[in-house]
RNA sequence: GCCUUGGUGGUGGAAUUGGUAGACACGCAGGACUUAAAAUCCUGUCUUCAGCAACGGAGGUGCGGGUUCGAUUCCCGCCUGAGGCACCA
């Protein structure tokens, strides 16, 4: 009898379909667990081998905490919503909702082939409007409450409202980073205010809100991108030019969350490089805002706030940068300077965001105005320049050259006079940033180390009321609308230029029908060329791909739910996502949108819990290894790789890794590949013709792509899972590499071999295993049981691989030893393990048995071989009892003739026990 | 430039807390079975020295130091790959 896995799997499948084997309760005895996949965007390309990596893992995962005893909620779905449809739309006509549900046949006839254990029946589609009824219900939930900064939460708007029409805004100020005037109203200027005035002030507390602001704009998309979507100045997808405008948009006030975002990072376990991104995203400094006085012309009363993280250099202060955009900068311009400063200005202007970044040249111009510094009555002359950025901060610096970097350059740059306050420490040819040196030439703080002198001046500061303490974040409010069509509408409504929310009755709001994609009259999304929508005055924009991602982990406790985005109890019990695998390219984007909305639903007494996912696996990337081979220029001659003599002669052209094996070019293949290549001829070496090769991204263009379908086809989904595992850790990025899946298949054909003889079919029995085979279970069983649960799924694979080697060279049959063999390996290979496990009579689907290594019986070997050392070096190896104490292990070893030999006539100067490891003496 | 993370045979990788480095697999070489092939099985495979052979000696985890009876693991200094951030004051 064969291992006919084409049968098996296809049998398997059906009967777990059949048997809703993968169905989850929200009840259950047992304890919970949630294992989540970053759902996909449904693209045209389908799955690679790259894809199911991660799915793979949290696969096994859930599977094996199920065999343990959990009840395991594993689900999946689609992230539908989204650019790439609608571009596809647009060049095909096709409607993006029946090219995305196509795609997503496809994922799932791919995803099935693999033999996943997902409860399908908890399948969400983000595009649906069962689904984004729910998402735009949110959208409310934030558009309606504020942030209460005394106690850091999400509150309802209506209390605002409450406390306005009291005591005005003297307990709820605007947020940090709104700049509305008048800063400060009273109750009675409030109920002074008209309607529109009050929703314009209210709109500044709105977690969710709108405003005009400068957005990343991308013209080729013809939508804004949010902050993370924008990568070294062109969009993330397409690579297209993205510049700044001003635009009305809708945004998250993420920024009020920015410190508690930081704070759950300690209380989640992300990956150090992943909490670090976020960190760095967040950007949190601790510094001081300080008001210069500006000498001379006509400012009196004027000052110029600066931001710095460091007070303790004031003395070094040698000119003071304000961003171009700085509103002071035409009430304190000299006559003298005005022209050079206005041609500064357009030049900045005429910059794209791209050039800006790409060459960061040093530019600039002096003002013509002074600041003042308070402790020395120094003028300090104040310049503009491109370096400070308007948006952060207060948009103008104090620039100290000796301890600044950019600011050094500058003053070279401009001949600018250098200050030092460093001493020995500053060596006139590079600035030092350090807070560890002693300050010189600062009057007041002579001789005091600088980390010392941040507090001392910034009391002195407070004390004349020039100076405050202030906390700045790099972190930007999350731009939340898109002019585009493929997304969920906004359920709001326009009047007399207030946006009202639509109220939750009147959810969902539909995304409607539209002959045309392209952008509306005035560079709105294409609902705007729809009359009734526009009559309505329903906003045009839609929501960003972010938004439906933002929280379907709870849509899938109970995605039927009609009442509610998802059942208190139902989200009280499954609580946060135990386990969350997916790639690193969320980590400033979705991984910190989603815990914003965690916590304003936590917040807001939606759900109990503030952080989403509390332990994220990030799974590496499965790059592709390209193959090129060489075609002599304008021939169709083809010349093998170690011939090349002259790179410049050669074309070098991608080729279809499918059709190379190794290294080695099939040619027949090749010349019937493309049309192009049908007459090639080829110079070859040894009889071959060789390829070059390089490690990069996977995908199609490149022809580097690998299909899983083809390989589950040719070695069956167990071969394939396991294979995919057994490349190595799952953390970590490698190329793709097909050759070592043999070694894996004939691993399952092994396995197979103990229960199944060719000739004489099952050779099980019910004898009782020996104690050399329950000792090489019961090793397997605690690698399985380790390795599974530190995620280190390689070396499970190689422990089965141990296993059923040395089992098979005891000739094992004894179904004692096989049942839990196959209880164990069914996480990485089911389907071939519950085929085994039915042959062996066993009625019950294998998702019933629970882990051997859990149950008592299995008590693992009393005594151990240990080596023992003399000075490090291994000279014996001496069998002892587990239990034995120290002092019985001493006698043991010392007695032990071939140690005695060794230490016959020396000192013994030190025993050492090493758990369970090896025992040395030290001589 | 800053931060994070790696560097181990021909290859992917293992070594969980400082305890016999190279598990497991690929590849390669040789052999068995076969008319032949496929499939399967066996042996060898870090370098080097010695040897008829069993056993054995020495070196070895990017480089150079250090701590320790003992270091792939900890510390210091360099080299280098990958990822992230980058005028954030």
């Amino acid at each position: 009898m064969e291992y006919d896995f084409r049968k098996i799997e296809k049998e398997r499948q059906k009967q777990w379909i059949n048997n809703h084997a993968y169905r989850v309760s929200n009840t259950s005895a047992k304890p919970k667990y949630y294992v989540l996949d970053m759902f996909p965007y449904p693209s045209g390309a389908g799955l690679h081998v790259g894809h199911p990596l991660g799915y793979i893992a949290s696969d096994i995962f859930s599977r094996f905490k199920r065999l343990k005893g959990y009840n395991v909620l594993h689900p999946m779905g689609y992230d539908a919503f989204g650019l790439p449809a609608e571009q596809y739309a647009i060049e095909h006509g096709v409607h993006p909702a029946i090219s995305t549900a196509k795609n997503i046949d496809t994922f799932r006839k791919q995803m099935d082939n693999i033999g996943f254990s997902y409860d399908w029946e908890r399948e969400v589609r983000t595009c649906e409007p069962e689904y984004y009824k729910w998402t735009q219900w949110i959208f409310l939930q934030l558009f309606n409450s504020f942030f209460n900064t005394n106690n850091q939460k999400a509150e309802s708007i209506d209390s605002l409202i409450a406390s306005f029409e009291n005591v005005g805004n003297t307990l709820y100020p605007f947020p940090a980073a709104v700049n509305y005037q008048p800063s400060a109203f009273s109750a009675s200027d409030w109920n002074s205010f008209n309607e529109k005035q009050q929703q314009e002030i209210l709109m500044n507390y709105r977690l969710a809100f709108c405003g005009y602001g400068e957005v990343n704009w991308c013209e080729a998309l013809g939508t804004v991108l949010a902050n993370d979507e924008v990568v070294n100045g062109v969009s993330e997808r397409g690579g297209h030019p993205v510049v700044k405008k001003k635009l009305r948009q809708w945004y998250l006030r993420i920024t009020e969350y920015a410190d508690r975002l930081l704070e759950g990072l300690e209380s989640v376990e992300f990956s150090d490089s992943m909490k670090e991104m976020q960190t760095n995203w967040i950007g949190k400094s601790y510094g001081a805002e300080i008001d210069f006085a500006i000498s001379g012309i006509s400012t009196e009363g004027l000052s110029l706030k600066v931001y710095t993280t460091r007070p303790d250099t004031i003395f070094g202060v040698d000119f003071m940068v304000i961003a171009p955009e700085h509103e002071l900068i035409t009430m304190i311009t000299t006559t003298e300077q005005k022209t050079a400063v206005d041609e500064y200005c357009a030049y900045v202007k005429s910059r794209s965001e791209r050039e800006r970044q790409a060459e960061k040249k040093i530019s600039g111009c002096f003002t013509g105005a002074y600041a003042v510094n308070p402790f020395n009555d120094a003028r300090i002359p104040i310049w503009i320049s491109e370096y400070v950025l308007a948006g952060y901060g207060t948009g103008a610096i104090m620039a100290v050259p000796c301890g600044d970097d950019r600011d050094f350059k500058f003053a070279q740059y401009f001949n600018i006079p250098i200050t030092n306050i460093l001493g020995d420490a500053f060596n006139g040819t590079e600035a030092n940033a350090t807070k560890d040196a002693i300050l010189h030439n600062s009057e007041f703080l002579n001789g005091i180390v600088m980390r010392d002198a941040i507090a001392i001046v910034n009391d002195r500061l407070e004390n004349m009321g020039i100076g405050k303490s202030k906390v700045n974040f790099r972190m930007r409010d999350a731009a939340f609308s898109r002019q585009r069509y493929w997304g969920e509408p906004f359920p709001v409504q326009w009047e007399n230029g207030t946006a009202y929310p639509l109220s939750e009755t009147e959810l969902p709001l539909l995304l409607p029908e539209v002959e045309t994609y392209s952008p509306g009259p005035e560079g709105e999304g294409p609902l705007a060329n729809i009359p009734e929508w526009v009559a309505k005055e329903l906003e045009t924009n839609t929501m960003p791909g972010y938004a439906g991602s933002s929280w379907y982990f709870l849509r899938y406790m109970d995605p039927q739910n009609n009442e509610s985005f998802c059942d208190r109890k139902v989200s009280d019990y499954w609580n946060q996502v135990d386990l969350y695998i997916g790639g690193t390219e969320h980590a400033v984007g979705h991984l910190l949108y989603s815990r914003m909305w965690t916590k304003a639903l936590c917040d807001l007494g939606h759900i109990s819990f503030d952080e989403p996912f509390k332990k994220l696996l990030n799974q590496g990337m499965i790059q592709g290894s390209s193959r090129f081979v060489y075609r002599l220029k304008s021939t169709k001659e083809f010349i093998s790789f170690g011939l090349i003599l002259d790179f410049d002669s050669v074309d070098k052209l991608h080729v279809d890794v499918n059709i190379v094996d190794g290294f080695e070019l099939d040619t027949h293949a090749f010349a019937n590949w493309k049309p192009d290549y049908a007459g090639a001829s080829f110079q070859l070496e040894d009889g071959k013709y060789i390829c070059g090769s390089e490690v990069e991204k996977m995908s199609k263009s490149k022809f580097n792509t690998v299909n899983p379908d083809e390989l589950v086809q040719k070695f069956g989904a167990d071969t394939f899972r396991m294979y995919e595992m057994f490349l190595g850790p799952v953390e970590q990025s490698k190329p793709w590499d097909t050759k070592g899946i043999e070694g894996v298949h004939r691993f399952i054909k092994k396995l197979w071999r103990l229960f199944y003889d060719e000739m004489k079919g099952r050779v099980w029995n019910e004898q009782t295993p020996t104690a050399d085979e329950l000792k090489i279970l019961h090793r397997a069983i605690k690698k399985t049981e380790d390795d599974t649960e530190r995620f280190s799924f390689n070396t499970a694979v190689s422990g089965f691989m141990i296993c059923v080697n040395e089992l098979g060279d005891l000739k094992c049959n004894k179904r004692a030893i096989l049942e839990p063999l196959l209880v164990l390996i069914t996480p990485y290979a089911p389907h071939v393990c519950e085929e085994l496990w039915g042959a062996l009579g066993n009625e019950n689907s294998i998702l019933d048995a629970s882990y051997p290594a859990f149950e008592s019986k299995y008590v693992m070997e009393s005594s151990k071989e240990y080596p023992v050392s003399i000075n490090g070096k291994v000279r014996t190896n001496m069998s002892i009892a587990l239990d034995a104490t120290q002092e019985q292990v001493q006698e043991i070893v010392l007695t032990n003739a071939t140690i005695q030999k060794w230490v016959e006539g020396k000192q013994l100067k030190k025993f050492i026990f090493v758990k369970g490891k090896m025992i040395n003496l030290v001589i």
